[in-house]
DNA sequence: CTGTATCCCGCAAGATACTG
DNA sequence: CAGTATCTTGCGGGATACAG
């Protein structure tokens, strides 16, 4: 049920669509860079099912297809603003793993 | 990144530590009625090493452990309160899916 | 009570190549 | 340009049994 806003790829593509506006599909692949186009296509059709993103076709020569995002999808930005400000405990985080790691492997799971 | 807050197990454990305070081990159990133990242990585990929750040990016999959400932890509520509201919008997305398994199959790739 | 140990499974995701 | 087709992999998660 989370998986519908947050996961690895759903994330960022709502993220974009909401900060940037309408993209075209390579115009997604170059923003988003480490994504291939199989993922991309196979996320953007879950979210245009799922009725956060909004696909346009237009029959042209070459093809042409925009994605924006939906009113339901903009109902997403509180949230993401809120995901914004908490990213920056990441590196709290990752200093957290740091020190976990670091700790005495048996004793710890005992004191 | 965003799989530090949003998975499948690690948002209902947050949010029950969030909510509820300190728990058991079996009292996570119990407030989460379908997660197995091998699965809480897990999702404990990594959450103890992502510095979100505190693990107290208490050497008695039987012995006794503590789960409560970190300073760190807490400073997701603004996250969840977003989540918590949003959650309203769940219909429409159901909605939205039944709309578009309803459409032709192939047409509705093209128009 | 608080976990571990195995074994298995599904599915998102990655690599690579190809098409209308 | 906007995808599809195949194949493979990694990992979270489920079932079940067992241990300190």
């Amino acid at each position: 049920m989370v998986g519908i806003v947050f996961s690895r790829w759903t994330t960022p593509i709502l993220w974009v669509l909401n900060e940037h506006g309408r993209h075209r599909f390579v115009e997604l692949e170059r923003r988003i860079t480490t994504i291939t186009p199989k993922v991309l296509t196979e996320r953007l059709r879950q979210l245009e099912r799922d009725g956060l993103v909004v696909r346009t076709y237009h029959p042209e020569v070459p093809p042409r297809v925009e994605y924006e995002i939906s009113e339901l999808g903009r109902s997403l930005a509180p949230l993401f603003a809120a995901l914004g400000e908490w990213s920056i405990n990441l590196g709290k985080v990752e200093q957290a793993r740091q020190d976990y790691d670091a700790r005495e492997p048996v004793r710890s799971r005992r004191t």
